[in-house]
This record gives C-alpha cells, structure tokens and sequence, in this order.
DNA sequence: CACCTATATAATACCGATTATCAATAACAA
DNA sequence: TTGTTATTGATAATCGGTATTATATAGGTG
C-alpha cells in the first residue's frame, strides 16, 4: 500500500472537518484545493485507512457512512433530526457481551452500541 | 392512513417470510399472487407499517433494509458472511442506557445494540 | 541517478437500493 | 352514489458506492 498524496489528503480532511465526515464531505473538501482528485479515490482510500485501523467507518442505519479519526473506543449518538454523528464517551460493547454470556448460536466478534436522540442544536430549533 | 390490500399484502409478507425480510425479498414473495404490486408500493408501506409499530426496520450498515414483525425488545445479529439478519434475545438496550447516565449534551430517546459475528451456518462452511 | 513495474490515479460507466413524479384508481365519508 | 383525497402502478431520477480502464507515479533495483 503506496503513500500517496491523495491518501495523505483523505486522511486529513477527516480530521480537519473533525464532524464524521461523509465520503463527499471529504471530496468537497479536497476539492477546494485539489480539484482534479475523484470521487473514487476518496472511496478507495477511506477504506484503505479503515483497514489500516487510521479510521473507523461509522455505519449508520441510513444514508451514507460517515468516518471517524478517532480511533479511542466510543460510540455515537445519531441524531435523528438533522442525521449528524456526535461522539458518546465510554465503552459499553464489553459490559453488554459480558452479560450476553457465551452463545451457542453464532460466534459473536462485536458489538455495536448507537444511541438515538436530538442534539442539541436541533433540540433549539 | 386508509387500509388498502397492498399494505396487508405487504405485512402478511414480512410475517410469512419471517426471515427479516428486504422490500425485495417482500417483493418477490408478493408478485407471486400479485403480480402487478409496484415495487414503490412495497417501499411506501413498509414505511407506512414502521411509522405505525407493526414493523421494525432493521439497520445493518450494508446494503438493503430488513424488516421484522416481532416488536418484542431484542437483538439483532448481522452475519459477516451471509449478511442474514439474526435474532439474539434480551434487551441490553435499557442497562446501557442506565449505566450511561443522564445526558447534558443529547435527549437521548433509545439505544440500537447489533451484534456482529458468523452465524452457525456460515461457521460450518 | 535513471529505469522499471506494479500499484494508484482520474474519469467515467455502471450498479443496487431507494425516492420522486404523476396520471389513474380506489378507500371511505357524506 | 358521489366527491375528495390518499394510494397505486409505472417509471424516471437520485444517491451512495463499485467496476473498468487508460494513464501516471511511488518506490524499489541496478
């Protein structure tokens, strides 16, 4: 896996718009400056950073993933008026599979916890 | 809201199935019978029948929606390799919630807890 | 350093899932 | 039965993302 400026430029525009960036807020982004990088590098290297562990892909049951360059375990509140990703603190991924117990069923790798509500921007109007 | 045969077709489809079914899968079960039910139409109800509680939609970060008729608390587990949609009893949901605490920043109305893993199925090979 | 070659790129066509549009139809209240 | 209005079927459009391909370039080799 080559460094190459544009993956340098994927990786910093996550962390410069610091908002869980979509892939085409980080197109946009780059674009400003660069405006010759296409859409499907920005894809290609957002995944190549995912699988480097450099950012986490934040589904989000809707619409496009958003990513994340902080990499600290956390989990996200989507807010369901204006669909925006902020950070929730804390880890509650293993206290839930603790208490899950060992399952028969599947092999369990992970666990996603979301929550849901209004910001509070929205929660202004 | 009018009762019309299609959104019957539509939840009578999803029960059946019983598979936590995609408005494909929806749709292809219904044209069986039905063979001039429109694809919109299945999509429009299936919102319809999730805004009313008689469906769940459930997020699985990939690809299409599934939907489920039972709307008792529990779990989902999404497969890695088959990306079926599986049940896992419980509701971890309101221990997260209560070990979280009050939020200053969010109202925060529900918390979505998915597992991820491989299904017994896929294990075998 | 110049060269090589495999990987990454830009541009663009394509794809699956979903939503929008709109004329025709049917639910249901009067 | 009739009028109104939501719903339908058909289909175009959109959206997020992937595949293709000719060209460019990262980064090792001599």
């Amino acid at each position: 896996m080559r460094n190459t400026i544009q993956k340098k430029l994927v990786y910093e525009a996550v962390c410069d718009l610091n908002i869980h960036a979509t892939a085409d807020q980080v197109f946009s982004h780059i674009t400003l400056k660069h405006p010759t990088i296409s859409k499907a590098t920005i894809y290609r290297n957002l995944h190549h950073l995912t699988e480097t562990g450099d950012l986490i892909n934040i589904g989000t049951f809707h619409g496009a993933a958003h990513y994340d360059h902080n990499c600290h375990k956390h989990h996200h509140l989507i807010c369901e008026k204006c669909r925006r990703v902020h950070d929730v603190q804390g880890d509650h991924s293993k206290a839930v599979l603790e208490s899950l117990g060992p399952s028969t069923e599947f092999d369990i790798t992970d666990c996603n916890v979301t929550f849901l509500g209004i910001c509070k921007t929205c929660e202004k109007h």
